[in-house]
DNA sequence: TATTGTTATACTCTATAACTATA
DNA sequence: TATAGTTATAGAGTATAACAATA
């Protein structure tokens, strides 16, 4: 398969074996791109964590529970871009697994504090382990300068601060 | 954050982590940027393409279409990395709609060559220039030389050829 | 009245298995 | 036997609306 990308390297992830397609300008757009490499990352996380059956936003859940015990739900959804109706299953299943617990909040009783159990903690430290490996195996394919330069990228291109209309 | 049209397909996605909530290393992980990226870039592609109705997937089906006029079905969903068994109702919306058909191919029955009706290939033009402006927001947030340097680490984020295990 | 968590619902995207008609 | 397109189905992800309890 042919990729027309002018001062870029070629190829993309399961090419058509036997044709020439012109991917034409897709390879050049930034949405694209971004499509094409969150699959790939998401694909190699998910095989990574496949043994512990955890998923990217479950990770994101517990990694942000390990940093702000007792945060709310409401809180964590939101920093997370999760919508609150869409964070109730998912929190459900954490729980259901013993990994993270709802407690009351005292000072407003429609609130719930979000807590990893120690179940969860000792999950976590696994996960960790294993994320290193994935993160490393794409730090070895840009570099650890390109990863920074990466991230600083994606930043501006997520911030809204940068967004006229947002 | 602020919603910026509520009565849209997609809502604002909650790109700003909230600022009281520490994202610890999320931050940092290649998987979590680019899906916080990709979330702001497509949510504005959406709000771009909202009058003719056209998501990024449909939209690259109309791109390749145009540059390889005559394509098997097989040959085009392989390219864009979409399963057959996906593409056939996503084609068939863009047939339905009268901007693609599918054609016999002689050499083999049981293949369907795809083309772009003349209405697929105006609505094309149209969406086209649409989509330059979109473009040009996210260069305006990280310049041309950003994106070429962007474009060539998440090619290399999404080329298999760089991952050992294939 | 507004907000927190919840339920219900729907639509998109993705993934697998199995069918049909051809090859 | 294998392949191209299709059908059916199931699982995630994401969207909105509305409700009960509480502020």
């Amino acid at each position: 398969m042919k990729i027309v990308a002018p001062a870029l390297p070629d190829a993309l992830p399961d090419a058509a074996p036997d044709a020439t397609v012109d991917m034409g300008p897709l390879t050049g757009l930034i949405g694209y791109a971004l499509r094409r490499a969150q699959l790939a990352v998401f694909h190699d996380f998910n095989r990574t964590m496949e043994a512990e059956a955890i998923r990217p936003a479950q990770y994101s859940v517990l990694k942000v529970l390990q940093r702000n015990p007792g945060l709310r739900q409401g809180q964590v959804s939101t920093a997370l871009g999760i919508k609150r109706a869409n964070f109730v299953p998912l929190l459900d299943e954490l729980q259901r697994r013993g990994l993270t617990e709802r407690r009351a909040v005292p000072e407003d009783r429609r609130a719930k504090g979000l807590f990893l159990t120690p179940q969860g903690a000792t999950l976590l430290a696994a996960l960790d382990a294993k994320l290193g490996e994935h993160e490393a195996r794409f730090v070895a394919r840009i570099g650890q300068q390109g990863k920074y330069t990466l991230l600083g990228l994606l930043q501006q291109l997520s911030d809204p601060a940068f967004d006229p209309d947002g």
